[in-house]
DNA sequence: TGTTCATGG
DNA sequence: TATCCATGAACA
């Protein structure tokens, strides 16, 4: 009953499927998003008045006189590592010359300079209200908002999102979620559903290399990933491993060295990690202490770093040798064929670095799961004569407006779509996928979504 | 117009 | 040889 969609008939029915989505439109809180942005202003102004009472204001207000702008990070630059002589901890991105004054270095700089903390807030509110509360008050029509979902515009054939860009709303900061996420609420009497294909490109990078350690990784439910890589890389035994623990092993290794990164960018990641985050085993001891007692090896950051060349060759060499061969048999492809093709009938030439090769079609690939499964549910919805609209789509989720009486039948049919009919309709998929499920109270904002359980 | 920063997957 | 893909605001 699917028929297979492939190459340009998929962008085709994907491109009328978004158009759909586009019209539908998500409901704004208009009310909230106005407040919002008086309030954050006061609060912005509170701020600066208090800095301003600051002799490090002061002077900076000295040397730039008319000149002096809040938000210039030249003049910041300038303050703090040539009036103050304070110590560069890195620079931009520009060869070395400009030292950067990014939230991380900020951060670092703060115990020798409180008020940067000041700074920091500030600038997590400007963003707030600039980017995003300005941006959905600017394009918001009748209460609801139409944001523009691309598929011309990503050199990997993923989409994306303008005017404003749904897909980067915030949600790894909780204050900035929920400052942005409340102004997002269902049409009256419904809810926000957000459906998720679970580790989706580790899952779709799988049927390219088809690793079995990979695979094996995928298929059991007892076995998990990042916590064995966390585990290694802190010297761990895996029942010492917290989530807090997993994360840093995913977010500063396993994901990292999928990208292309190498041993000393990780150590130096999950090395800060241990600090930053206060990173703490599950029997109390911590992180720190742990590797600190691992003195004859790992007493300082070189010694770390050279444990964590081990993991990497490791990772690479026996865990998922499989998957290292394929990226090299596929870069070799690439250089005498000048193209790679993404499973779901793309191809991808010119001139290429090297990790594009490998990292392209995974994405591409991964992003057609669920364009495919968009399609699908926007048809089925249709045909059922259904009310519920989808109204968004992040990437590897699809954000829906659910009547609650339709809510069982909605759900069958997603999760239908998108764990069963797409691996009859591709078979290259050849690994399990699964999805997670989200949503609100009737009438709750987007922030107040919250995990379903598998049973409803 | 290009750079830097901040937000997401 | 060295972390992938985006959008967008502010500044110079």
């Amino acid at each position: 009953m699917v028929a297979a969609l492939h190459g340009y008939g998929l962008i085709h029915e994907g491109w009328q499927a978004l158009a759909d989505v586009e019209e539908n439109g998500i409901h704004i809180d208009l009310d909230y998003v106005e407040t919002t942005i008086l309030k954050l202003d006061n609060r912005i102004n509170t701020m600066r008045s208090r800095l301003d009472n600051t002799k490090f204001v002061k002077k900076w207000r000295g040397v730039y006189g008319h000149k002096f702008k809040w938000d210039s990070d030249e003049q910041l630059g300038d303050m703090l590592y040539n009036e103050m002589g304070l110590e560069p901890i890195k620079y931009t991105n520009d060869g070395g010359h400009t030292p950067s004054v990014d939230h991380e270095t900020l951060e670092l700089l703060s115990p020798k300079l409180p008020l940067l903390k000041g700074f920091l807030k500030m600038r997590k509110m400007s963003k707030c209200k600039d980017t995003y509360l300005a941006g959905i008050l600017r394009e918001t029509v009748d209460e609801y908002l139409h944001p523009f979902f691309n598929l011309h515009t990503v050199a990997t054939f993923r989409s994306s999102s303008s005017k404003p860009n749904f897909q980067n709303m915030p949600i790894r900061d909780k204050m900035q979620g929920e400052l942005i996420r409340r102004a997002f609420i269902p049409r009256p009497g419904r809810m926000l559903m957000e459906v998720d294909y679970s580790g989706i490109e580790v899952c779709i990078a799988a049927c390219y290399h088809k690793d079995p350690n990979m695979i094996a990784y995928i298929k059991d439910p007892t076995k998990d990933m990042h916590r064995d890589m966390a585990a290694q890389c802190y010297k761990l035994p895996t029942e010492e491993v917290t989530s807090d623990i997993r994360y840093c092993g995913k977010n500063c290794f396993v994901f990292p060295q999928f990208y292309g990164d190498w041993f000393k960018s990780c150590a130096g990641a999950l090395w800060a990690s241990v600090d930053t985050r206060e990173l703490v085993c599950t029997d109390g001891t911590k992180v720190r202490d742990h590797l600190g007692s691992h003195t004859i090896n790992l007493d300082t950051l070189k010694k770390f770093e050279d444990h964590i060349e081990m993991v990497e060759d490791d990772f690479w060499n026996n865990r998922f040798a499989v998957y290292g061969q394929w990226k090299e048999d596929h870069y070799d492809e690439y250089l005498r064929r000048g193209y790679v093709d993404i499973k779901t009938g793309f191809r991808c030439g010119g001139i290429m670095q090297r990790n594009d090769v490998s990292n392209y079609p995974v994405q591409g690939a991964a992003f057609h799961c669920l364009l495919w499964s968009l399609i699908q549910v926007n048809k089925e919805l249709k045909a059922a004569g259904l009310s519920t609209l989808i109204v968004g789509q992040i990437h590897d989720s699809i954000v829906l407006d659910v009547v609650p009486e339709e809510l069982e039948q909605v759900l069958a049919i997603v999760r239908r779509v998108m764990c069963v009919e797409i691996r009859k309709a591709w078979p290259w998929i050849i690994v399990p996928l699964d999805v997670d499920v989200e949503i609100t109270d009737i009438d709750a904002s987007w922030f107040e979504k919250k995990k379903m359980g598998r049973a409803a």
